[in-house]
This record gives C-alpha cells, structure tokens and sequence, in this order.
DNA sequence: GCCCTCTTTTAAAACGTTTAAATTAACATA
DNA sequence: TATGTTAATTTAAACGTTTTAAAAGAGGGC
C-alpha cells in the first residue's frame, strides 16, 4: 500500500541501503544518485515510516505530559507551552490527564515503560493522590527520562524538578492581605505547601489561624462556590480569603455575590496562578503570578536535553521560579 | 536492557513463538506452560515492547487530535471528552494544536501519513484558515480514518463530520434578544457560518443589519475586549451584541465594564459555547449551549469504529447535534 | 600489470514483535 | 503396523527502517 523504501530502491536500480542513506543526506552516497533518489522519492510521495524508524532507533519522538485536566487553565496554559516548545524539536506530545485519579497515573506509567514516548513530565497535584514515585523511579532507570512540575518526592538527581515557590505565593497573598489592614484570613483549597506559607505570612505578624478559617475543598470552581458559600453564611465572616488558585477564587466570588456579599468592599478574595481569566474577570483578580509558560518551556527543555543523552548540571536539576504580586481589583483596604 | 519475548523464553526453555503466543492468551498453547510463562513474564517484570509491536501489528493505537489551541475552554473541553473515551478503548491521543497556523496543520498531516496515528480528529475553525482538505482526503485514501468536528468541505463518505448546528445557535441567540425587545443588534466574531444565522433572525423580524455593527475580530478574550471598546466609544450603541463564542462574550463585557456601560442594563451580550465559566462569571453569561463534550464522543465513537474497520451508516456520517438558549444574567428585556 | 587508496554501493544483521506454516509428539483407530 | 487426528511447539517470514561491515569499482602511481 504505502510506498516504502524498496519501491524507491527497485525504481531507482539500487539498492534499498542506498536509498536510506541517500534520504538520509549520508555523504557516502554520490552526488548524482542523491538527486536522482530524492526525485523519485518525491515522485512517489514518499514518507519515511515512523513505526519502523521507531524499532530501529529506539525512539519514538514523543513525549508524555501527564497532568490531572486540560479542562484548568493553568493545566491547559502548561500543555500548550511544552507543546509548542517539543514541537520545535520536531516531537509530540501524548496528552495524558488523570482526572486525579490514582489507577489512571499508573496506566500511564506503563504505558510509557512500553517505549511509546521518549520521555515524561508529570505536573500532577502531588498533594491530591497516591504517589507512584518509586514506580517512577523504575521507569528512569529504565532510561526514560522524567520531569517533574511542581511536584517533589525524589532525588533531584534522577527526576529534576522545576517549580514555582509556591508557599512563598501564598506567603505573598497573605503578607499583601494583612498589609491592608485585614486581621482575620481564611484560606480555601488543599495544599499542604500553600497552607504552610500562608501560616508563616500569620505567624510573622503575630495573627493566629483558626481551624474555622481552613476551607479544605475541591480545587476548581464548584470547590470555590461551596467555600464561597459557607463563608457567606457564617456570623463573623472572615475579612478576606486567600485561595489555592484562580478557579477557586472566582467561585468563591461567584457564591459570596449570590449571597449578596460584596467583594472587595465586604471580603477581599486573592487567587493563585494569574490565569488569563484573572484580567478578564469582574471584579478583576487579585492574584499571585505563577509562570507556568516558563516553567513548561524550562520543564521542556531540560527533558529534550535528558532525552538528547546531555548531563545536566546540577542547577538544571532543580529550578525554582519566583512568583509575583498581582494587584487588582477583589481586595483593597480595611 | 528491557526485557523481551527472547529472554522469557530463554528463562522458560521454549521458543519466542510460544511466550509470544502464551503472553497473548492464545489457546495454541498448554495450560501449564502458559501458566509458567506467565509467571516468568510477571517476575521479569516484562512490557511488551509497543514499537515493535506498533511495526507488525500496523496500529500505534494513538490518535491525533487537531485543535486551534488548547487554552480555549471549549476545545479543552473537546479534547477531554475525545480523551476520556478513546482511553477506554485503550488508546492515546497526540495533541495537535495548531495555533491557528495553516503550516502546522500541514506539518501534523504529514506527521500522521508517517504511520505514527491510526486515525485523526480535526477539530479546526474551518474560517480562520486555508484548508487543507484535499491532503487530508489522501489521507484517508491511505486508511488513516478522519473525523471533522464542526468542520465541512468534504465528502462525507470519506470523512464523517461531527457538528452542531452553530447556524442556529447564533439563530437562537438573535432571535431571543429580539423577542426581548432589542432592535439594533451587533455581532462579535468571525464565523461565516454563524453570521449567516444572526442575519437569518434579523430578516425573519424584519430587521435591517447595519454593516457598522458587524464586528470582525480575534474569537478570544482579547478579541472581545476590543470589540466592546468600540462599542463603548460609539454615541449610538447596539443595544444588544451576540458573540461567536463566549470568551468573546466576556471580553466585550469586561470592556464594557471598564468604559461605564452596564451589562445588562445599558447592553444585553450573549455568547456561544456555554464554557464552564459562562456560569461563574459575573454577571452571569446568556448564551447557546453546544453539547462539545458529547460531540466529542461522537466524534471519538465513529473514529474508533472507522479504526476497528466497521462501515459506518449514514447516519453516523453526518451527525448533528441541537444547541439549547441558557438564560442568565448578561441579558434583560429592553 | 599490480598494488594502494578512495569513493560508492550493497549485503546483511538488527530492532522486538506477530503469525502462518511446518514439525513433532502422543495417541486412537483400523 | 500403518494411518490419521489432535494438540503443542517451533521455524521462519514479515513489518520497514537504520547501520555496520564488506564488497565492488574507479583512479592513480609505480
């Protein structure tokens, strides 16, 4: 069916070697045949097949990109800049979410000790699920190259890390927040790394954090809604909250405005990650930008180098990208 | 390295072929040795190595998916549900967004004829950029299925074609504001195909469309803030705007907001798509709900049939699906 | 004419499966 | 004892490349 080396090799008078190599631009093969060769190839359509390529070569220029939804913007915005960054170097990318579920991780895994990428990344929540990270561990040893994305557990050495400082986000929400003049936070989401840094924001001046203040809940919008809702029926309200990320922010809005509560002027709201949507929304987000486009090219990058058989140095195996205030309009003074 | 077919055998003392045969379940083989192999392969720890496997067998088990973008909730939302149901027949999917670029189309196109997917959903704005329909009729001619999603221009024999009927949409969403008592209505967005159903409602009323109040711009957030900047600078204003899709939708209110105009009260916006965030956003969006993750079902149903081999019915070569008005709070009665 | 070198081409192995066809063994039947 | 039947196993080809080592060919110098 498909046109394969050998009808290019029987139609030319050569062999099928020489084809190969003359497609393959070998500056074993003369000038002449090379020409000659690639007319014909053209002649008759041809493209190399993968499959095969892909035995001999062992390789099969695509990666993995485990993450838990592309349905998430921040998700969605990581996807799009590692894929954009791979494709460059003529890979793709096989989209492998979860859906937070644990078994659908381990599917993937397998699926990759099967040789059907070159490399992974996984960018999961690793607060949410059962850690696979020694099965991770076999799959590196097995020379599959593996990135994490804001996700932890493993010597560096193996699996590098890239990540944003995520405490030091919700550090900077809090301490921004408490600038204002605001006393009493509350905190929506789990995270136990997000929670810790907005702890210390308390703790450095001097504000305790009630149990009632922790809002453990989904991390997407309807999780927000039902935080948003909860605070709206309580007596003594908090005076704002910092949220896990943007989605549960805008929920948290969205159910306190149903609730005829007002944001800011009631309870300010802060977000996490800076989404698109962050700018776009009514009130505008306050937030912490996180830089996930560069965290997808960084996380990219290093696994083409891990792929390409290049050592990494030792700053390669753990970068950390600083986040950023953003101010609009969901908070303002007390 | 990885352990293969040989070294089973080798460890069981019979040949490839029968660990070959055992490891698939073939009733050829004796109980006991089948048993035995099992047991060798599961100690070994051996995956069947699927670019061998992918050689042979002709079938890589992976699809290809082309988008414009992934950071577009409704094609998220596309390729999620695309996911979710080719995974249950065990296969992957290679995500191919294209950045709304003509050339990446066509380099994904070449990509699939290398034999590296057993079939491709396209699931491109077919107005935004040249079609490369007749490549991706050679395409199928080579037997890699194709499915278009809410895209035409073809055959359907060759290629089934998944859509909603966004013609109506725009219909229905014109036609509700009219109903609501707006006469001079505006249109957001480039989309030859929902355009026409704007209009259609227009003359069903006997309402004239003012060529000033069409509005061609980018179908994202960015592309409706500008819009409604317009809008805004006008001294005779639309009194009601329809989008192509919701992002837009929220653009052009986001700017509204911004130059003083008060949606609903001043101007009535309604999108398309009903995304997740139509829901949450504030004020609540008005839109023409597009049933996309069904769609991509659909879609993923008929491709993978196509794959198997089966011959479609006629039916399942033309699949439509009906849109539905959601009332919210981005609309009033004039 | 012979040897050497350099260029060009080819044969063949390899990658790790699947699978059709052939072989072997065991056993029943005539 | 010969013959046929069935079940279990193996041999070998195939999939379409890449790549190494070897072969062939072409000049050139002596």
């Amino acid at each position: 069916m498909a046109v394969t080396l050998n009808d290019i090799a029987r139609k030319a008078g050569v062999s099928l070697a020489t084809v190969s190599l003359a497609l393959n631009d070998s500056n074993k093969v003369n000038k002449d045949t090379k020409i000659r060769i690639k007319e014909i190839a053209d002649e008759l359509n041809y493209v190399p097949n993968a499959r095969a390529r892909a035995l001999v070569k062992k390789s099969t220029k695509t990666i993995g990109l485990v993450i838990p939804e592309v349905v998430n913007p921040f998700f969605a915005e990581l996807a799009q800049a590692i894929k954009d960054y791979v494709r460059s170097q003529d890979f793709n990318v096989i989209l492998c979410s979860t859906d937070y579920q644990s078994e659908e991780e381990l599917r993937y895994i397998n699926m990759f000790r099967s040789g059907q990428v070159d490399g992974a990344i996984f960018a999961c929540v690793g607060d949410m699920m059962a850690q696979h990270n020694d099965l991770i561990i076999k799959l590196v040893e097995e020379n599959i190259p593996v990135i994490y994305v804001d996700r932890d557990g493993v010597d560096h050495d193996l699996i590098p890390v890239v990540k944003s400082d995520v405490y030091h986000a919700a550090y900077q929400a809090a301490d921004y927040l408490i600038s204002l003049g605001h006393r009493e936070l509350a905190f929506a989401g789990q995270s136990v790394e997000r929670l810790n840094g907005f702890k210390s924001a308390l703790m450095k001046h001097g504000l305790e954090l009630k149990e009632e203040n922790i809002y453990y809940d989904y991390l997407r919008m309807e999780g927000g809604y039902t935080v948003g809702e909860k605070i709206a029926a309580r007596d003594n309200k908090p005076e704002a909250v910092v949220c896990l990320n943007d989605e549960m922010a805008i929920g948290v809005i969205q159910a306190l405005i149903a609730e005829k509560v007002k944001v800011p002027e009631d309870i300010s709201v802060v977000g996490i990650d800076n989404i698109k949507m962050a700018n776009f929304y009514n009130p505008s987000l306050t937030t912490v930008n996180i830089p996930v486009s560069q965290m997808g090219d960084k996380a990219a990058e290093i696994l083409l180098k891990r792929i390409a058989g290049e050592t990494l140095s030792p700053k390669e195996k753990f970068f950390i990208f600083p986040t950023e205030l953003v101010i609009r309009d969901s908070s303002r003074k007390a």
